[in-house]
DNA sequence: TCTGATAATTAGCTTACACTAATTGTCGAT
DNA sequence: ATCGACAATTAGTGTAAGCTAATTATCAGA
């Protein structure tokens, strides 16, 4: 970054960093983000996202490759990360400060993200000790734009017999997030793989002293770390 | 309100936002808000106010009378405190929790109290033990639309000898209200009006045991009641 | 009563960002 | 090698909200 860089361009608009958080959650297993990928995690339809892919490859925040899809620039993806950082910051925020179930955060987090200034983060981050991940154990990315990448199995291929540590659950839906909080499915977790049903059926694991049964659709949301036992 | 008063209006825009908060600043005395001065409170070109106070007008939040100006309707002038609530609960909490400077609080609150839900800040006026004024002594609305209006004289029409209470800063400069924090000029603070200087010179008051002179410009930010001695 | 200054409004553009309908590109299966 | 399905793009519209330039009201002073 030298000095020939130049800085103030006009900041991002809230369409933009919808934008770019979508395609950065999109390709971060590698590979492009397609349009309709992107159209249906924002709930537009796809002429709309082929316009701005238009725009933001001109102004240097995407990569795009017609009829392929489009990948993040260092520029856009460093945009993307700050947007991250401050959503999660702010989650652990609502919850931890205020009171906030881990269910509703995400939605005021959502609008919060575009109003919130790099200042007002940095103090919140502070005064809740840096924390590195967020109520649902996703890693929080630092201010510089680095984000920790685990090596994670959902409980759905977790091996048989294993011991393993639930580290984050990837939802956002309230009702479900309650119910796994009344499970004892929480980030932080350890639990067995006993065993599990042929035909995606449900998994069954031990908490504790406790036995549970957990269907297909939420052991894919249960990212787990085998752990010695 | 009956039920025949439909609900479920679309949201307002954030632009709608400011310009019934102006509106509603500009009409606080009384009478009418003049385009020219919604135009230079909001920054916008007056014809940019013309076609706005049209819309408003056909949506029922303000009352146009054409070359003469305009003033809210009840469902204006409460749409109006709910941002006015917003904005300076906002204010307290970042003062209180955050730690942020009385100065540094209008910027942060005017583009948060576009983003932030009922909830959060009921949560955060909770927290905070349900305040009634901001840092700068203005006072908060009610829930319910409320708001406090006190009969306040500035500090540059105070009666001399007058003991007076200071109560509110009419200011959102951080330069000024840094300035005024070092003087001791803060909301609470008890003072003596001792002298005034003709054709608009500065005031001359006692604060405690210490004596200062606080310029005509700055006087006429300071709102005060009098006081027993 | 008229008139000129000033304020307000109308007319006509621009940009951001959505939409639907029509068109074009890609790719797998025959 | 071609074709059809589906994805992507282009074309054309709409709405919110700003702008400048041109026009019209209002009102105070001669």
């Amino acid at each position: 970054m030298h000095a020939t860089v130049r800085d103030s361009q006009p900041p991002l608009t809230r369409s933009v960093e919808d934008y770019l958080k979508s395609i950065y959650h999109l390709t971060s297993q590698g590979g492009f983000a397609t349009t309709s990928d992107i159209a249906s995690m924002l709930e537009i339809a796809p002429p709309s996202v082929s316009g701005m892919m238009k725009r933001l490859s001109e102004t240097g925040l995407i990569e795009h490759v017609p009829y392929r899809g489009v990948q993040l620039t260092h520029q856009g993806r460093h945009a993307a990360l700050q947007m991250i950082r401050r959503h999660r910051i702010l989650e652990v925020y609502l919850t931890q400060q205020l009171g906030y179930d881990w269910g509703d955060v995400h939605d005021e987090a959502e609008r919060l993200e575009h109003a919130v200034s790099e200042t007002l983060i940095d103090r919140m981050a502070d005064a809740l000790g840096n924390p590195r991940y967020d109520p649902h154990g996703a890693p929080i990315p630092t201010a510089a734009g680095e984000i920790e990448e685990a090596e994670l199995v959902t409980l759905a291929d977790a091996r048989i017999g294993a011991d393993v540590l639930l580290r984050q659950v990837g939802d956002e839906n309230p009702a479900r997030l309650r119910y796994l909080a009344e499970q004892g499915l929480t980030p932080g977790t350890r639990l067995t793989v006993l065993e599990r049903q042929p035909f995606n059926g449900p998994v069954t694991v031990r908490i504790g002293t406790e036995t549970r049964v957990v269907g297909q659709e939420l052991a894919l949301l249960l990212f787990c770390d085998e752990v010695a036992p």
